[in-house]
DNA sequence: GCGGGACGTTAACTTAAGATAAGAAATCGG
DNA sequence: CCGATTTCTTATCTTAAGTTAACGTCCCGC
């Protein structure tokens, strides 16, 4: 008896692998509908964090603490699996926190969960190749992109990239710091190419 | 009847999977042995490349170009697995050109061959969870060292980490490069070290 | 051993980012 | 709807990185 509040999961993953019946029958007992408010947090720097999340509603963001500043450098949407992914494989604290900037609900379950399926499955072994595979991607070109690119740059990039809806509902000063760059001095390149 | 001079790769694959001789006799017949001399190109911007190298002897840079100029991003040392891992997974041409620093000597395989293994073993898929994993975990850190720390800070990371091999090997130009600054700057830098 | 090229440092100048502070604008909670 | 907080902009000053160029050194090939 599939529980459709889990189907938003079931589709996200079936364009990672082919996914059947028996295949997602493996991992749906592990599934748990989680309500988040405003601000609290998902992932707790400090703590070892296998929770991974697949989130339906709300947006997240995901943090670093240094002497006391917090350094934002990433977000997460609807759609998006949200984990401290480090924490989780490593099973060390996690270095960073993730917060929920607004209420969100998402669907949860454990890492060691998803592992277990790894070892009984090639099906879910494939996924996690490939899940891992995409975050890589994913991070060699932000790394790219901090290298090779000025602040300004960056932020013409997240201006017309698929990436627009960071700065839809972000609040600058996390876009900022997304991009490496104070507040201050997003809002100086924000004049600057008003003028252009 | 295994052949010694593929032994390296063995114990390094070693480290990341339990691996009986079944399941390395599915790779063996897909090596070579290959010299690449000084300056040459294992991976050339705008081909798909396919290759997969294990460095036996030698260094590689791996960079980008942008305006005619090269940002060196990447260092192989002995040891490291060598391949533009975007341009073999996604199939398209490769953004970035990997360069043998040093006459190179190397284990290659192609991309597609393993892939194959994917496919019929379960312990090779794996294998190429846990090698994505390892490489989206370095370049989370990577990244979250160009967003959190300045220049100067990055150096002095480089000289006490493990990554210390970086510095003792490769031109100076190169190093500023892979921290995101411009020689001219790294020289300052050391300059103001020195000082203290 | 000589000439040329690559590499590193230094200097002078330009440009832009960081720090701090003040004020305007927007947002939120009651 | 109002007051308080958060967020964004603007300004000033400081600091450091980028750019260009000159110079010295080292290394390599011929």
């Amino acid at each position: 008896m599939p529980d459709p509040v889990f189907l938003p999961l079931r589709n996200a993953i079936s364009r990672f692998i082919k996914l059947n019946d028996a295949d997602w029958q493996l991992l749906e007992p592990s599934l748990r509908e989680k309500k988040l408010p405003k601000q609290s947090h998902f992932i707790t720097e400090g703590k070892v964090e296998q929770e991974v999340g697949f989130l339906l509603d709300g947006n997240m963001r995901h943090y670093y603490t240094r002497d006391g500043e917090e350094k934002t450098t990433y977000f997460y949407f609807e759609g998006h699996f949200v984990s401290s992914y480090l924490s989780a494989i490593t099973n060390t604290p996690s270095e960073l926190t993730i917060e929920a900037m607004t209420d969100c609900r998402l669907i949860v379950f454990h890492y060691k969960d998803l592992q277990k399926l790894y070892d009984v499955s090639h099906t879910w072994e494939r996924f996690g190749r490939l899940i891992a595979e995409y975050l890589a991607i994913g991070l060699e070109q932000r790394m790219v992109g901090l290298l090779m690119l000025s602040p300004e740059e960056r932020y013409l990039d997240l201006l017309d990239g698929n990436k627009q809806k960071i700065i839809e509902r972000i609040p600058q000063h996390y876009v900022s710091s997304y991009l490496g760059i104070t507040p201050v001095s997003l809002s100086r390149i924000r004049a600057r190419l008003l003028k252009k």
